[in-house]
This record gives C-alpha cells, structure tokens and sequence, in this order.
RNA sequence: GGGAGUUUAGCUCAGUUGGUUCAGAGCAUCUGCCUUACAAGCAGAGGGUCGGGGGUUCGAGCCCCUCAACUCCCACCA
C-alpha cells in the first residue's frame, strides 16, 4: 500500500463520519452500565457556529469519547434554541429585504415565514457540529421550540404562577418610538455623544424670591416631574426641608425629597424627578411613594399629560422648554456636557426609557436551593472555585427576573384578559374559557385575548437538562430517570447566570435534584490581538473553511492546546498549523511501521530481542503506564489542554524521537518480529489514549496500522498498571547523556556520520551496563569503554558526577571546553554557598521540617562532589 | 459606580500544601544538518529582577497590604 506524503485528513473525515454514524456507535439507549450524559449548550438555532462553539464542542467531545471508551454509557444531547430575539431580528431583516414589513402580517404569518427560516437555517450548526468530529446522539436532537417542548414551557409557567412565583409587574423598558417597539437590551447601542446641561430654576412655593437650581440634560421631561431630589447631607438644602418647590411651565407645586442615591458633586446637587422618563428616577419614585407622570406618547411626541406642547416631537419641545425657561429667567446657564446616549439598532432612533407592565419570576425562593447546592459542593465548578464568588453574589442579590418579550418568536405567554379586566393564566383558550366562567357565566371565546408577548429565551433553556429527556412532560419516563442528572456541563462563563444558575433553579425546583454534577467554564475566544471576536470586526473565521484548510484534527487540537479551563483563548492560526504538522508526524511515524512490516526477523519471542530494543521497550512500556496516570489525574481535573499537551510530548517526543529512534533497525537490517509487534502494540494504545482529542486521524491510522476486530471509538482503555520507576530513571539519564554528548559534537562541528570513540568514568558502571548499547547508537560511537582516570586529548563533558571524554578525529578546542567547565564551577560553588548558608542558618535548621533539611544536606554533598569532579577535569585539562 | 479575574521568556500559558537544582513547557528565534518516516522535519543552543513597592517567614513565583495596567460581568449618574 502506498500511503501519502502527508495525511490528508478530508477523506479519512468524511468516510469515518458516515461509518460512525451508520453503526450508531454514538446513538444511546439506557442499559445497565453508568450513563454519562452531557446536553449541548444549543447554539442559536439560525447562528453558525463560531470559535466560542467550537472550543465548546471539542472540550464536550473529549469528555464524552473518554467516557464511552472507559465503560459508560455515554450520551451527548445535540440541539438548537429558537433565540427569540436573534431569531426574530433576522426574519424581520429578511422579510425587510423582501420588502415586507413586520407590521404588516399577523402573528401567524410571521410565524409561518420564521419557520421556514428556522428550517433553512437550522441545519447549518448541525453539519457544522458533524465536520467537527462531535459524537452527538443523532436521534436525540432537541429544539426548544419542539412541541413536547413548548408544552413543558407552558407548563412550568402555569406551575409557577400558581405558587405564586410569577406575578405582573411594571418596568422601566426601552421603547423605539420610530418603530414603535419594545427593544431588549441587545439592541440598543450606546454612543458616546456631546450633550448639554440645563441649568433650571425651581423656585420655592412659599416663598416666590428662593429657589433651587436643577441641573437637566432633558428639559423637555419637565412636565413629569414629581419632586426635586438632594442628598440628606447637603447642607446647601437643610433649610428647605418640608418645603415645596413650583415646577416651571406648568406650576405644579413638588416635594423636596431627600435620598442618598443623589451625588452631591453633580450639577447642583439637586435632581428632578421624573419617574416617567428615567430608571433611577422611576425607583425613587417608587421608594418615595411618587406618582408617575408620562408625559410622553409611544412614537416620541409630547402626550396630554404634559399640559403644555402636546402633540410635538420630543427634540421639538426640548428647544420650545428651553425658550421659554429663557424667557421666564429660569434657564441660569447651559453647559457642554459629555454623555451617552441609547439608539436603537433598528431604526436608529434615541431610544426612549418607557414604563411598561411584564411578567416577573420571583427570584428569592428559586436561588436559595441553587446557592445551597454548589456552595455544598454537589456541584463542581471548574476551574477551581473561582466562579463561587460570582455566583455566590448574584444568587445573593438576585433580582426578580422580567420573562415577557414583545416579540412573536416563541412560547406565547398562556395568560387571558378577559372580561372587566380579568386575568386568567391557562394553557389553552379552552381551558382559560372554563376559568373564567367560574365569574363570568356568559363569557364567550371572542370575549378573551391571549397575552401578545412571548417568554424570554431562557426561560425555555433553563428547562434543557430535563425538557430534552421530557423530564417535564413526561417525569417518569425510563430515559429521563436514566439519564438525569447530567454529568458535564461545558459552556461559557459569560452566561453562569443567564443560564447556568437557572438551570439550577429550575433541577431543584422540579426535580429535587441537581441537573448535572461537574460544571466546566470555557473562556472566551479572542482574535491574537486580544479582541472579542464579532462579526463587524470580521475576526472571526470561519469554521468550514478552518476544517476544509487544516482538517478537523488539526481545529481541535489548535484550539484546545491553549486554553486552560475559564481562561480566555487568543485564537491564532499558527496552533492550527501545530495541530496539522502533530497529524504529520504520526502519518509519518505510522509510514515508518509501514516500511518495517513484514520485514520482521527471527521468532518473535522476548529471549530474541536485542539487548538494545530490549530496553527500550522495557523502558517504553514503563513511560506509557506513568503518563496514563497522568492523563487521568489531569482529567479528573478538567485540565484538558493539559492533557493534549501531554499527549503531544508523549508522542512526538518520547515515542518518535527517542523510542522510534532506539529501536531503529541499521540501515538495511531487518527488524525483529518481537519488537514489531510490541512497537505497533504500543502504536495502537497512543492512538487510543489520543482519540478524544483528535478522533479521525487517529481513527484512520488504527486501521492502516493493521486488521482491527473493531473501531476505535469504541475501544476499552485498559486498566492502568503500575510502572517502575528505576526503568524511567535509567531512561532519563539515557537522553540526558545522549544530549550533552550531541551537543558537545555539535560545538566541535563533528558531522553526524563521523563516529567517535567514549570513555566513561562512573561510580554507576552497572546503570550505564545497561543503557551502553542504545548509547553507543545514538552518539554513533564505535565503542564505549569505561575509565578511572581523565583520557588526554580528549573533550570533556562533566554530568552529574560522571565524566565523558570524547575521542575524535578533529581538532579540539581546549579553550572553549575549559571556559565551560570554568562556568558550570562558578556556578556550583556559588550554588554551594547559598545552601550552606542556609544550612549555617540556626533558625532554618531549628523550624525547617527534618525532610527538608535533609534534602539541603544532600544537596550541599552532592554539589560538593560535583566540584570535585569539575575540578578534577579541569586540571586534567591543563595537562 | 459595584463585583470578579488576569499580570511569569519575544508570543501563548503551566507552576497543586510556602521547602527537592524552581524559575518551566510549547510556539517563535538562533546554530548545524536535504541522515533512506517526517524540512509541515532532525540535532542542539540562547532567552525571564515571576507587573511596581512594602510586609510576614529560617525560607515567597506561591501568603498579607498597597499601587499600576488590562479583561469580563452587573448597574449605568441628572
């Protein structure tokens, strides 16, 4: 068989996608074994998939595969959510594009046309999660606008309206006054802009010669005013307490309030409220029992109740205000002012802060359980605790939660208005008809009117843990009481409380139980300069393209090679390229196997290995036990990218630079049959360990490396035995001397293919017995002898306590060798002094743990020695 | 404004309970190699006052205080 230059992953990607997929290996059915169940955080449903999903996806993968291959039944949950507000956004923008307004259709045809939007769309992130190599149960996809799901949405709102938790409720919202609309917080863009500062007078009603200045930068809400404001503390207003103040224009005598809310170095100290038209002034407003005033109409003119001016734009009456506080001498001053500015991103128009009635969730209640359950460490948060305090302050001041949205896109509010202002809250007309009956004997369905608005996006996501089994619906189903609660959560950090407290909430609401036991905080993607990646900065790539360009393997594994749990990743394509040369050198490693199969010599038992390959299986097979212990230590802990990193030096390094190399046979030889086999044995459980990270190529090689009974994918990791660490330790001395002896030919510019002859001269003769033959090849020596004493004219090398001379046929730089030996002296005689000063140290010796003054004693003998030797060579040198 | 986090080599990051030679890894850089798996490679090398200052301790990259810069979340000043 001929195998490629390269690997050229496109191929072997999607041929192992469609065998995968056909054989169901990821498709999930409870049995008797521990189920290990992750749901995927579902992306927007009409959205691609950007770095943040990527990153996302492999860390769930990783889990996900590693469990399946260590005995458990492993579940992955694909799916999407409805968005309502991306979503909606995008269907209006297109239906714009078409030249259809919003306005226009029902409810019902805009539903239709968002349909089939989300029908056109919504495969997009689907095949993307499917290049991406992801091991999701194909058969379990879930949308949050899934029938069984809408119900379960509406269920819980009934439920929780009945225990009193969900109550109406007013709130300050912004509101386009162009497009006559309510805007999420999303859609409104803040600029920076220059604005100016109205000095206005309000003078006392009982005495028309006192007056208080207010500083305003919108006059034109004057008309709304309820009272002036001070801080209790501001001595410029102690005298006026009590007293009323005359609100210009329309002389309505206002309260002097006083709250330390007010910054006294502001303006004048003194505010006017106006609870109508601001947030902070609708809150105080409600501390002091004001009353509301709007004086505003919903597309932006003055309404009646502003008395004066009805009927003109805001902007309009801002400059009649103005005019007129001039021509009455109220207006004291006008001052630049820098402020910020909210413009909606639809229409561009200055949004407008509106009162409004919404549905609220109370929180109190929901929170204490959700607090109790990480706090009590039935839920792990990684990294660390970091994120406890987060969400321990959240939880502990969290506000009620406003969950209607004026918009069509999702679950519609199962609320009726019926007669005489009657409210009923019911899952169907039918049902709320019956409702009302109770009072109204004679009410008919055209007499009630379903809530227009819909309920927020996460008010249908924190439902997902359960709602994707029908644990809401159907709570006793064998799939849900299987599967619940989940192992692994993996999302952002950016959304602990949008989404991750709440899911909480509601597992313990309705579930009595956690929804999910680990949870694993990605950070956020950035480009390499450090910047949040978005679409108006056009630094965020492509996933499809990455894929197509660098393979899946490659994706993965440049994203997961740096970025620890919840720290940021700065995305650069150079891991990526990383991640396709790691794909080359095992293509190549595996090339190499190729060319040694069947070639194999002799019988294939272990008495017929060589006494050089002995050791290096030995010493390989030692290495691989210690480092699967490490990579499950470092799994346990979600330190993934450490493991890749692990695995990456465990392959490239200790597999093919030193174990491939050890074992090589000489030019033309043949290699022995026993250490083929363990060599590919070996092979075969790098592949596997490698798997989670990089499922295809390691996928593919498994089977070219020879006939398998089954796929990887669905292999057993093995039990991790127990290594021998003096093997490991005869191994490291091995490299290190292999480099130092390298590294002294390179500095004597001895061409690789010049052979030199070495003298050793060890206390360790038996150590060095058993690495000699593997040396002698790698060093290219012709022989490796021992000695008691320095051989002349030759190079020194000074290692540990041991000495090397190398005899070669080139001349020696004598100098250059001893100005080393002079250097690595200086610093072992002043490492010597730091630590017999420590030791002189009473105070140390006194209050130091025994163990660690022991330690500083050998250290103290073994660098004496190593000055002994040093100093030794030295002198030999001057001969 | 409130809360949280980060700061270690040119870049991206490890560094666990304060104590093994602890100052590390990868990438990048430099030197030498077209050695018959791999130049997307091989063999080596250099590079850091651990953000600044102070403190605790026999001992601090790690603990405490303080300052600075950057980042995120929340609330957004008339």
């Amino acid at each position: 068989m001929e195998l490629s230059k390269n690997y050229v992953p496109q191929e072997s990607e999607s041929k192992w996608t469609a065998i995968w997929k056909e054989k169901k290996y990821y498709n999930s059915q409870p049995d008797g074994r521990k189920p290990f169940t992750v749901v995927i955080p579902p992306p927007n449903v009409t959205g691609v998939l950007h770095m943040g999903h990527t990153l996302n996806e492999t860390v769930q993968d990783i889990l996900v595969r590693k469990a399946r291959m260590t005995g458990m039944n492993a579940c992955w949950v694909p799916g999407s959510d409805h968005a309502s507000i991306a979503t909606e956004s995008k269907v209006v923008a297109m239906l714009k594009d078409k030249g259809i307004d919003k306005n226009s259709l029902t409810r019902e045809e805009f539903l239709a046309y968002a349909f089939e939007w989300k029908e056109k769309y919504g495969g997009i992130i689907y095949h993307q999660i499917e290049k991406l190599g992801c091991s999701v149960d194909w058969d379990r996809v879930s949308f949050t606008m899934d029938d069984h799901y809408y119900k379960a949405v509406i269920k819980v709102f009934i439920d929780l309206y009945r225990k009193g938790l969900i109550y109406r409720g007013a709130r300050m919202i912004n509101w386009d006054p162009a497009a006559k609309t309510a805007l999420s917080d999303e859609e409104v863009e803040y600029k920076d802009i220059q604005g100016k500062l109205y000095y206005v007078k309000y003078v006392l009603k009982e005495d028309p010669s006192q007056h208080i200045v207010v500083a305003t930068s919108r006059p034109e809400t004057i008309m709304g005013d309820v009272a002036i404001c001070v801080h209790p503390d501001d001595k410029r207003y102690q005298h006026l307490k009590g007293k009323e103040l005359i609100v210009p224009l329309i002389n309505r005598a206002v309260p002097l309030i006083f709250d330390d809310y007010i910054d006294l170095n502001f303006g004048t100290g003194a505010l006017k409220v106006t609870p109508a038209h601001d947030i902070n002034d609708y809150n105080l407003g409600m501390k002091h029992h004001l009353e509301v005033i709007d004086t505003l109409n919903e597309d932006g003119t003055l309404s009646e109740a502003a008395q004066v001016f009805v009927g003109l734009d805001r902007f309009v009456a801002r400059e009649k205000v103005i005019e007129n506080l001039a021509q009455n001498g109220l207006l004291l001053k006008e001052e630049e002012y820098a402020t910020r500015l909210g413009y909606s991103q639809r229409s561009g128009a200055v949004v407008e802060p509106r009162i409004s009635t919404q549905w609220f969730v109370k929180m109190e209640k929901l929170a204490e359980p959700a607090l109790k359950a990480v706090v009590d460490g039935q839920i792990n948060i990684h990294p660390g605790n970091r994120f406890m305090a987060t969400y321990r302050h959240w939880l502990e001041n969290v506000k009620d939660w406003c969950i209607s949205r004026q918009l069509w896109w999702g679950q519609q509010i199962p609320a009726w208005y019926g007669p005489e202002g009657s409210l009923q809250v019911a899952a169907t007309q039918q049902e709320a008809l019956e409702l009302f009956k109770k009072e109204f004997p004679d009410v008919r369905p055209e007499d009630i009117r379903q809530d227009e608005d819909v309920l927020d996006t996460w008010f249908s996501s924190w439902l997902w843990p359960m709602e994707v089994f029908k644990g809401i619906t159907e709570p006793d189903n064998a799939d849900f009481r299987y599967y619940y609660p989940g192992s692994v959560l993996v999302t952002g950090q950016d959304i602990i409380f949008f989404w991750v407290a709440r899911m909480i909430m509601a597992g313990m609401e309705y579930e009595k139980q956690i929804p999910f036991k680990d949870v694993y905080f990605t950070g956020m993607v950035r480009d390499k300069l450090g910047r949040k990646m978005s679409k108006s900065l056009g630094n965020s790539p492509d996933l499809l393209q990455l894929i197509e360009q660098y393979g899946a393997d490659a994706v993965r594994f440049g994203i997961m090679i740096s970025s620890p749990a919840g720290n940021d990743l700065l995305f650069d394509e150079s891991s990526l390229e990383q991640g396709r040369n790691f794909n080359n050198k095992i293509w190549n490693a595996l090339k190499l196997l190729k060319m040694w199969e069947g070639h194999g010599q002799g019988d294939g038992s272990v008495g017929g290995v060589p006494d050089q390959q002995h050791f290096a299986i030995h010493w390989f097979e030692n290495r691989l036990e210690q480092v699967k212990g490490e990579l499950d230590q470092l799994h346990s802990q979600f330190r993934l990218s450490e493991g890749l990193k692990t695995l990456y030096s465990l392959i490239w390094d200790d597999f093919c630079s030193w174990y491939l190399e050890w074992v090589k046979p000489a030019y033309g030889q043949p290699i022995d049959l026993q250490v083929y086999n363990k060599t590919v044995a070996f092979f075969e459980q790098l592949l596997q360990l490698l798997h989670p990270y990089m499922p295809f190529i390691t996928e593919e090689i498994f089977h070219l490396l020879k006939e398998q009974p089954k796929d990887l994918c669905i292999t057993q990791l093995d039990i991790i035995k127990p290594y021998d660490g003096s093997v490991l330790k005869d191994g490291e001395l091995l490299k290190s001397v292999i480099s130092h002896i390298r590294d002294a030919r390179n500095k004597n510019s001895l061409k690789p293919k010049e052979t030199i002859q070495l003298y050793v001269q060890t206390s360790e003769q038996s150590t060095y017995e058993k690495i000699r033959p593997l040396l002698q090849k790698q060093i290219n020596a012709e022989q490796i002898q021992f000695t008691t004493a320095a051989i002349p004219g030759t190079v020194v090398i000074t290692f540990d306590k041991d000495k090397f001379y190398l005899a070669m046929n080139q001349q020696i730089d004598t100098e250059a060798i001893k100005d080393k030996l002079l250097a690595d002296l200086k610093y072992q005689q002043d490492f010597l002094a730091l630590v017999q000063k420590k030791l002189g140290n009473e105070r140390f010796v006194q209050n130091a743990k025994a163990e660690i003054v022991a330690i500083e004693k050998k250290k103290a003998a073994d660098t004496e020695a190593r000055i002994r030797t040093l100093e030794e060579s030295i002198a030999a040198l001057a001969q």
